[in-house]
DNA sequence: ACCTGAACACCGTTCAAGT
DNA sequence: ACCTGAACACCGTTCAAGT
C-alpha cells in the first residue's frame, strides 16, 4: 500500500508539472525558466529533472498529443472522396500552422525535432512528416503541386512562416496571408512566367 | 595631448571590441556572451557596455553597413535597364537571403528590427525594407508579381526559409531550393490553379 | 521510491570606485 | 575621459543527503 501511494503521488506530481509546464510555456514560450516551472509546481528542480530528463522530454510529453492529431488528420483527408488531393494538401498545411503556434519557440523545436535523430520529439515528428508527404505526393501525381518539392521544403516554408509572425506579435490574419503566399508556390501552374522549374528533366 | 591619446585608445578599444563581437558571433551567433566577448578583447565587461549599452547597438555596429549594401544594390538594380523588373526582385531577395545568413540567429534581429521602431537597428532595416519595396512594386506593375502581396509578407517569407534552413545546418543547396520555391509563390501567372487570389477586386 | 536543495558554472546588467 | 570588476539577480544541471 505504501508503494502504491509513492506510485501515485509521483503520478499527481508527474501531471502538476506538466500542468506548469504548459502554463509557463504559454506565456513564456518553449524556452521558460525551468526552475520556475518546479517553483510553482511548489517541487524541487531534481524532481522535475528526475521526471523530465532535459526540456525535450517535458515538451515531448505536452505535445506528442499534438502530433499524433496531426498524423491522423492527414490519414483522414486522404480518406475522404470528396476532397480534391490539393485542397488536402493546403487544409492539412494550415492545421500544422496552426499546431506550430501553440507556443512561442515551437517552430524552432520542430526544426530539430525533424532534423535531429536524437530528439525526444523525433519519432511523433517523423510520423507527422511521413503523414504529410502521402499528403504532398497526391498532389504531385494529381498534377496539382510542383513535382520537385520535397516534403522537407514544404514543411520548412510553412514553419518558417509560423516562425516569421511569431517574432511580430503573431496576428493571425498576416498568417493566413503569409500561408496562402507560401502554398501559392507549391501549385503547379500550367504556363510558368518564371522561377518554376518542376518539369526540367 | 593626453586626451588625444584617451580618445586614440578609446578608438581602438571600441575596433577590438567589434572584431571579438564578430568573430564570437560567427561561431556562436547574435545570442554569444557578452562577457566572453570582453574577455576575449581584455577588457572589463562594463568598457563593453559603455561602448555599447545593448547588444543591440553591437549589433548594429557590425551590421548596418550590410542593410546600406543592399539598399544600395536595390537602387542599382532600379537602375538596369538590361535587367527584367522580376529577375531584379530575385537576385536582390537572394542577396538578402545571404546577408541574413551571415550570423546565426540573425534573422531573427531582422524581424525584430522591422517591427520594432525602438529597435536600434530598425532605421537601416526599413531603409533596406524600403527599397525592397520599390523593387517588387516595379514588378507588380509589371504584372510579373502578384499584386497582393506585400514588402512585408515578401520579406518574412524570405527570411522564415532562412531561419528554417539555420535550424538544420543551413546547406546552402537547401536555401536555394527554399528561395526558388518561396520566389514561386510570388509569382503571377496567367491561369492560376489554385491558391492565387490576386486578381480579386 | 521518491524528493530536496545546496553547489557549480555560467549568464546579463549596473554602478561605485579607481586612473 | 575612460576603465574596472564586484555585486545582484537570475539561469541550467548535477548529485549527495534525506524521508
Amino acid at each position: 500500500m505504501a508503494e502504491t501511494t509513492a506510485r501515485t503521488d509521483a503520478r499527481h506530481t508527474r501531471e502538476r508539472l506538466l500542468a506548469a509546464a504548459r502554463d509557463a510555456f504559454a506565456s513564456y514560450g518553449t524556452e521558460a525558466s525551468l526552475r520556475d516551472i518546479a517553483r510553482r509546481t511548489k517541487v524541487g528542480i531534481g524532481t522535475l529533472y528526475r521526471h523530465f530528463p532535459t526540456r525535450e522530454a517535458l515538451l515531448e510529453a505536452i505535445l506528442d498529443t499534438n502530433f499524433d492529431t496531426l498524423r491522423e488528420r492527414a490519414e483522414q483527408l486522404l480518406e475522404s472522396p470528396s476532397i480534391a488531393p490539393l485542397e488536402a494538401l493546403l487544409t492539412w498545411l494550415n492545421d500544422l500552422a496552426v499546431g506550430a503556434r501553440t507556443y512561442q519557440g515551437l517552430p524552432h523545436s520542430i526544426m530539430v525535432a525533424l532534423a535531429d535523430e536524437n530528439s525526444e520529439l523525433h519519432a511523433s515528428c517523423a510520423a507527422m512528416r511521413a503523414s504529410g508527404e502521402r499528403l504532398l505526393r497526391r498532389a504531385q501525381d494529381a498534377g496539382q503541386v510542383r513535382t520537385d518539392i520535397t516534403v522537407y521544403e514544404m514543411i520548412a516554408i510553412i514553419i518558417g512562416s509560423v516562425w516569421a509572425v511569431q517574432q511580430d506579435g503573431g496576428l493571425s490574419d498576416r498568417m493566413a496571408r503569409l500561408l496562402d503566399v507560401a502554398a501559392h508556390g507549391f501549385v503547379r501552374h500550367p504556363t510558368a512566367a518564371g522561377g518554376d522549374r518542376s518539369d526540367r528533366p
